[in-house]
DNA sequence: CGCCCCAATCCATCATGGTGAATTGCTGCG
DNA sequence: CGCAGCAATTCACCATGATGGATTGGGGCG
């Protein structure tokens, strides 16, 4: 019974490149003459009934549905029955065209060097939002989580203080009413995340004082949020977003690990 | 013949809000299932066969295949021929779930002032790539489209100048080499745009003064960027971003037109 | 003129059976 | 022990036929 198979083994979880290298499937392949189809006409135009797009595409009944429900689910087309039904040219809305844009990013492209940048850049507003909208409630959550970066700090656990650092960013940021900004900033977090435990897992002891530095800084932003001190709120994570270098000898392990 | 229904028909060519309500088909929801089995596995566990897994969706094989299609697209699950094959859970990318989270973002709570705001953050970054990687034919194009602008102040057309303008930020996105950041940006701009458009399309005449303040901004802008002058060109984007509103009286105009 | 009913069109889903390809594991041979 | 071949397992795609639902348009009636 191979339900027991190691979980380790990579190539088993993480989804292969798109499409077998070239060996597209066939749906696959039929889903993208659909969108070709419906991106020739005007949104709304009717491209044929489904049998006579399953004939221009050449494949069976059943592989169309299956090309038929991608293209559908990508917002290309959409479907009516009836006299005069059929399969309609359909304009995706411009947040399907964003998710669907991001969806073809290659993973390869989006350095870890560049989401960081990105997520600098959205820092601000998230600490404007937290300034304008944070309850009492997220005010005990930031204090929560930053006891946790506190436990981590003092057992000087390097990956534990990444986790708990990364969720008092999330939580910071899950007070923002700006559901793009969140989506965005939060998917950042991750892919850094991800990233930089795939790549170099904290086995060194981190710095006591660099860690040390790191968690005021972040108590000071949270003290700052629950002052409403937009001022200092906003020179702090400034300086959290220029500071990441360590000001003792040892770059190598804090310039591998982008912290919070 | 119906191939000649009217295109401006929204509901046409609009997609339907997701699921017609609470309509969902089939193939949808055994899709949500397979991914809240593989959700509650590890990744790279074995789910079962494709026939376990369809007796436990309760659909047939074509509607199961239909389903799965979709669950491979979004990455939550593999599927592997050959004794002890079947479907196994996968964790998806970073990125994919970005997409992902993207794609499940409501029209309605993705308000153009918060994609905007998103764009004022972004758009310093968009500068300073330029500054660093325009080249000489970036340089010729930019200017291609300032012209576009140049003609479109001079006959003051509100909705070219609005296009033109766009471009010209599109045009200057394109120069950067961070993927991501052009990605977001660009798709911002095309929410924003499609946003302003479907809502209140540009009628009347755009004051003269405004229009020629912004068109020399961008052109300024573009000539900051060709010098490499970081310092003015970070200024005017800011510039940029915190005088939209126009210094005559009419308001309602430059307030609904988010102009760039 | 408006509304209802009906027929025609087209789709969603179901069911069944088939061929060929890909994968895994076991056995036998050198 | 390593490699090749083969059998079994499982999937990808094909083909066909059926039922019920949704939509559109036309005709008839009040």
């Amino acid at each position: 019974m191979v339900a027991d198979a190691p979980a380790l083994r990579r190539a088993d979880w993480e989804p292969r490149p798109a499409g077998r290298s070239s060996a597209q499937t066939r749906p696959e392949r039929a889903a993208e003459r659909i969108a070709a189809l419906a991106a020739a006409t005007e949104p709304g135009d009717r491209l044929g009934t489904k049998d006579e797009l399953r004939a221009e595409c050449g494949v069976s009944v059943g592989t169309f549905n299956e090309a038929l429900r991608l293209a559908q689910a990508r917002g290309v087309v959409t479907v009516r029955p009836g006299p005069g039904g059929g399969l309609f040219a359909s304009r995706q809305s411009p947040m399907v065209r964003l998710g669907n844009s991001v969806l073809a990013l290659d993973e390869d492209t989006a350095s870890v060097a560049d989401a960081i940048r990105l997520r600098d850049a959205l820092d601000p507003l998230l600490v404007e939002d937290a300034l304008q909208h944070a309850s009492r409630l997220d005010i005990t959550a930031m204090r929560v989580e930053l006891q946790q970066m506190h436990a981590a700090a003092e057992e000087l656990d390097g990956t534990a203080f990444i986790h708990a650092n990364w969720a008092l960013h999330a939580r910071i940021a899950a007070i923002s009413p700006n559901a793009m900004l969140r989506s965005f900033y939060t998917s950042l977090l991750d892919l850094i995340e991800s990233h930089v435990l795939s790549v170099q897992p904290v086995d060194g002891q981190p710095l006591p004082d660099y860690i040390r530095s790191r968690y005021e800084l972040h108590a000071a932003l949270v003290e700052a949020i629950t002052e409403k001190d937009s001022d200092r709120a906003l020179e702090l994570i400034h300086e959290h977003n220029t500071t990441m270098a360590t000001p003792s000898a040892d770059e190598d392990l804090s310039a591998a690990v982008p912290s919070g």
